[in-house]
RNA sequence: GGCUCCAUGGUCAAGCGGUUAAGACAUCGCCCUUUCACGGCGGUAACCCGGGUUCAAUUCCCGGUGGAGUCACCA
């Protein structure tokens, strides 16, 4: 019986983008790894930024990875509604606030967009910016404040920050920190449309829905003080908080959806695989004990210990996502890995080959599966290549070898009947000791002629399986013809 | 700029006072081989700088430097 209760608490504004994705994984993680409870908030406080489809998204997303929720909109578990809008609209937040108020740890506040901007730019007498609001509001009389609200004033309602000594906050990960108060903003609980901020709806929703680690991102380290003072005021216990290292592109920026960074979604259109994306993202910021770096979602769920994450950001590395992307592909069992293939395969090759043959040849050679069409192009038509190619100093042949082993083996193969990879190999074999030659003295103009490509995936003969008699002499024929 | 955080190879990342400073990706070379890939083996490559503390600092403390995050009626 745990009672650890963690919460992932997307806003519905664009696509999950893998930092996003990692800290959902890690609040899914803490919560599994103690057999707790994970949940799903949606934070929709700003309608402005709210995006068409976003919702869908985060479903999705979270149904894809296997990061099943245990609670949220569509899965009550008492604590509901887990939509922000929804628990707006009950009064909720205002109730809070005005709480606060009552408490003299809040006041409602009056002032305009222009008086705002003309504070950012005023410069106190010792020369340093002005960073906070200067409580002007919090100066009103009872009587002001009545009559402002029955003249139907726009207000807001802010929290009133201590202006003198410091604030220190626990992080599990980064320890204690600790920040002087005059830095603190006297920051808006309750927006002038009746919607709370993130801030103020964050707070009290964790309490109420029980959240006992808060994981998120650290772009939210530098906001976290305030909190504190929030649940000092209500006289709640705070939550632990986990703030996770930053991911950051290969510039050390952060991650986010407005600079284009790969969401999700982009990366799995891209061919990647969502264990691959999981469990290489898991990585970042996080390491198990021993070196072990395959992981399936269950593996982690037993292994991760969040008191081992690092704190210093991560470079979201894709040549190493492709890498972990290529070993799972090759782990794959046939079955799976075709079924996946096969539609790379068909935008390629449109002759009646044996595509489950050519999946074989491709499955030990990609990293993604966009990567397939490349290899296999050839297969399709034969492309124009110069006859250079048949010149390999190791394999000691040029086009004057490869055109009379060419020339010699073209009557063999037009008088063959088994086309299987076994017996061309063999005639090959038989070819070459007969000729007391190399194996690629042979292979290598044959496989040439067949393919036309330097590299091909599978040899000379297991392209001509493929390609099968008709076609390969064709090939062979167009070879001789090239080196005469 | 203020505040805060961070600092081991190009990247991820072990290490938590005494180590030949792991491992992975990338890179390079060799082997295997019917080309390539896979696989195997090996190489190059790191503790930001300066002071302390200590018999001993990559590891602890302070300062600097560098990088990042954040400073909204966005989350």
């Amino acid at each position: 019986m745990s009672t650890v209760r963690t919460r992932f608490a997307p806003s519905p504004t664009g696509r999950m983008h893998v930092g996003n994705l990692r800290t959902a994984l890690y609040a899914y993680l803490i919560a599994k790894h103690e057999n707790g409870t994970f949940m799903l908030r949606i934070e929709d406080t700003d309608q402005e930024r709210f995006v068409n489809g976003a919702l869908e998204i985060i479903y999705r997303t979270l149904e894809k990875t296997g990061l099943v929720h245990d609670e949220g909109p569509d899965k009550d578990g008492g604590v509901g509604p887990y939509v922000q809008s929804e628990r707006q609209a009950s009064g909720l937040y205002l109730k809070y606030a005005k709480q606060l108020v009552e408490q003299g740890d809040a006041y409602y506040c009056f002032c305009d967009k222009e008086r705002l901007d003309s504070l950012k730019s005023s410069v106190s007498e010792s020369g340093t910016e002005i960073v906070v609001y200067d409580k002007h509001c919090l100066n009103l009389s009872k009587e002001e404040v009545a009559a402002n609200l029955a003249e139907g004033k726009p207000w807001v309602i802010r929290i009133n920050m201590p202006t003198e000594g410091t604030t220190t906050f626990h992080d599990d990960i980064y320890g204690d920190i600790t920040v002087p108060n005059a830095e603190l903003d006297d920051m808006i609980l309750i927006k002038s449309d009746g919607y709370p901020t993130y801030n103020f709806a964050n707070v009290i929703d964790d309490h109420l829905m029980g959240i006992t680690h808060v994981v998120r991102g650290n772009e939210y380290l530098s906001s976290a003080p305030k909190y504190n003072r929030l649940y000092e005021a209500f006289g709640w216990e705070v939550p632990v908080y986990v703030h996770c290292p930053l991911i950051t592109d290969e510039n050390h920026k952060k991650l986010s959806k407005r600079c284009g960074h790969s969401s999700y979604e982009d990366l799995i259109d891209q061919g990647f695989l969502t264990e691959a994306v999981v469990n290489y993202v898991a990585l970042l910021g996080w390491s198990p004990s021993d070196n072990r770096e395959i992981f399936s979602l269950e593996e982690l769920v037993e292994t991760f210990d969040y008191h081992h994450m690092s704190k210093s950001p991560a470079v979201f590395d894709q040549v190493k996502l492709k890498w972990m992307n290529g070993e799972y592909i090759k782990a794959m069992d046939f079955d799976t890995f075709y079924e996946k293939a096969e539609p790379y395969i068909k935008e390629i090759i449109t002759k009646d080959y044996d595509l489950k043959k050519i999946a074989k040849l491709v499955q030990s050679r990609i990293e993604i599966f966009p990567d397939i069409k490349e290899h296999i192009d050839f297969f399709e038509a034969l492309p124009d290549y110069d006859i250079e190619m048949y010149t390999h100093k190791k394999m000691k042949t040029n086009a004057e070898t490869s055109l009379e082993v060419l020339k010699e083996l073209l009557p063999i193969f037009e008088a063959q009947e088994d086309y299987s990879n076994d017996a061309l190999f063999a005639t090959l074999k038989e070819y070459v000791a007969k000729k007391e030659c190399k194996n690629g003295y042979a292979m290598w103009p044959v496989r040439t002629a067949v393919s036309g490509k330097q590299n091909t995936p599978g040899g000379a003969t297991e392209i001509m399986e493929i390609i099968g008699k008709e076609e390969s002499v064709a090939r062979i024929r167009k070879g001789i013809e090239k080196l005469s």
